[in-house]
DNA sequence: CACCCTGTACCGTCCGGTCGGTTAAGTCAT
DNA sequence: ATGACTTAACCGACCGGACGGTACAGGGTG
């Protein structure tokens, strides 16, 4: 009894999205369940039913908190600039350089088990689509660069091909020029 | 354009997988069942477990469908064509101008249930990768536009903002100009 | 009948969700 | 300050239904 035990986090829900993440990332998004949610992340299945009532909860709760991640990285580029929607989507691609926490995994785990969940997000980019366009002189050319981040986001998730280190380093600083030349 | 059926090796495959993709289409990759998709095509579920043994196998074929095509699609651009890959690559996307039969649905039913399906994709992938880089002088140029055709194939199978019609067609149509620029 | 396909009853396992605990940390009246 | 009571957080056995897969019995065509 000598070891004061860790104090552990009052709320237990990131730790359960987390291994809800990695459990998809490494076995499928459809291989979310609350059995494997409860081990993954040290809880019992009754521990991750108290913090997320319902399975779907659990769904929708990584969603919100990619969505929530999602605002805070908009809200932080600069005032000025002149594309900034557009920027803070490229950052919440580069963000997630360790594919492992990848918020963005969400999607897919959320779209496998019911489609409709994703209608948050939904509202989340028109709204923002809507934006990166208006702030655009030439509002294709901007939606070209939205869909190429977009790209990017969905090559890594799934590790489809994106080329070599050096190559994604150089696609990443021509997104940047591309999109700083938009204005 | 007739429905020239390639020589399959069983003959109810194509409305088998047309109805898989079917659910996963509106109801998530998830809730692909053997038993759902034997409802959706008309069969018993014994018929779909003569075509396809497992559901694993299923899966697979899914993704090998959509291989075939995509190699058709590749194969029917113009020889003379300076940047053929990523041209095909596009006509893969416009083709399911109907988001309900999109092939690439297959990917988000296959990396539900077991992301390791995807590695023949992954080959493809980048094997298409690498002479969509070398067949441009400008590989990151290519690369770009590379993941805005993959960005716009991803958005459309999760239903996702990409514009009201007429602002696709100009994103399209800019999409084609940008890859007859590459030169 | 042989062949090729189709239909269905059934089995074991897994999964989502329920429910009755348990433990620790307060709160409070006495 | 102590015992009674409450609450928050979590645990894990259990249930019913769904799912993947098997076994086998048709069925129609040559």
């Amino acid at each position: 009894m000598t070891a004061q035990v860790e104090k552990q986090p009052k709320n237990a829900s990131p730790k359960i999205l987390g291994a809800a993440r990695a459990i998809a990332l490494r076995e499928g998004a459809g291989k979310i369940t609350i059995d494997a949610v409860a081990r993954k992340s040290g809880l019992s299945k009754g521990g991750v039913l108290y913090n997320f009532p319902t399975k779907k909860a659990l769904l929708a709760g990584l969603l919100d908190e990619m969505l929530a991640e999602h605002r805070k990285r908009l809200a932080s580029v600069p005032e000025g600039h002149s594309s900034r929607t557009l920027r803070g989507h490229l950052e919440t691609v580069l963000q997630a350089r360790s594919t492992d926490d990848d918020l963005s995994m969400a999607i897919l785990a959320v779209s496998a088990s019911d489609p409709n969940l994703l209608d948050p997000l939904r509202r989340e980019l028109s709204h923002d689509v809507e934006r990166i366009r208006s702030d655009s002189q030439d509002d294709t050319a901007a939606m070209v660069l939205f869909l190429a981040i977009q790209g990017l986001r969905f090559q890594r998730l799934l590790r489809l091909a994106d080329g070599d280190a050096d190559q994604q380093d150089a696609v990443i600083d021509r997104l940047k020029d591309m999109i700083d030349e938009l204005e």
